[in-house]
DNA sequence: GAGTAATAGTTATCGAGAGTAACTAATTAT
DNA sequence: ATAATTAGTTACTCTCGATAACTATTACTC
């Protein structure tokens, strides 16, 4: 099976330093440092329905990580990271980078790009049986 | 992120046809038909505390798919899967084969061992971070 | 071999994070 | 102008993980 909790267990642990939970650092992932997302943005990407990503965004708004940006549409809800979610995000990032590293050790660089565009393939496959 | 939601709810659709869930599919698929274990070795197995175990194997035994077989040492209870189980478990194994199949389609052979090998590798190195 | 350690499992309680159903408000289409 | 669609929310339910504190059995130790 693709999903392995022991890794789960070690991201967790990476990202408890700083309160957060897996779902809420998948949107923090996701922003990326800069760009800004509407909810069902996210619940396309995150493959989630939207009352989940409501509940989850509003737990990082009320952490000050995340903010509104004002958009045209009114109905839409468009965030971006603060200033201290920009902060958190390099952080966790530096953190994950590392034990990433530390599990992928003994494989070669050439190995980890092909595991990267196999999973990318999949998730390629995936995405088309969405509809 | 190796963690893909896309992927666990195409999963949980092979699964909900039997009313399974993927805790209590993941500890049918450990016995693969004809072993037996004890709820330790599940918990070490799944990367999962032993009360986590506990209650998806009761509710496993409460649906039919699991009964204990009998052991020297009182203390353990080791599992197996009853005749019903083993059922189950060929024909979600065959639902999930042939998602996996579809998941899988434009990626050669030699690249899916290759992708396999990278996986179990990774695993290893988890492995060993967990002490 | 008696007494202490360790091991296997359970119970109770908590929390994250997913889902569905039913809703409001805003925008688009007819 | 009205109907349909879209974005998001609220309320409620469920799975599945964790911890703490416990019992019963087995293994260790002196």
């Amino acid at each position: 099976m693709l999903l392995y909790r022991p890794f789960e267990n070690r991201l967790n642990n990476a990202l408890s330093k700083h309160q957060l939970y897996r779902a809420q650092w998948s949107i923090m992932y996701y922003l990326n440092n800069d760009a800004s997302v509407t909810l069902v943005e996210l619940s396309h990407y995150l493959g989630v329905e939207k009352p989940t990503v409501t509940r989850t965004i509003a737990k990082l708004e009320e952490m000050g990580f995340l903010e509104p940006v004002p958009t045209k549409d009114k109905r839409e809800k468009r965030m971006q990271l603060t200033d201290t979610g920009r902060k958190v995000y390099q952080e966790v990032r530096a953190a994950i980078d590392e034990f990433e590293q530390e599990i992928l050790r003994g494989i070669s660089e050439e190995e980890q790009l092909e595991g990267i565009r196999l999973m990318s393939e999949i998730r390629k496959n995936l995405m088309q049986g969405e509809l």
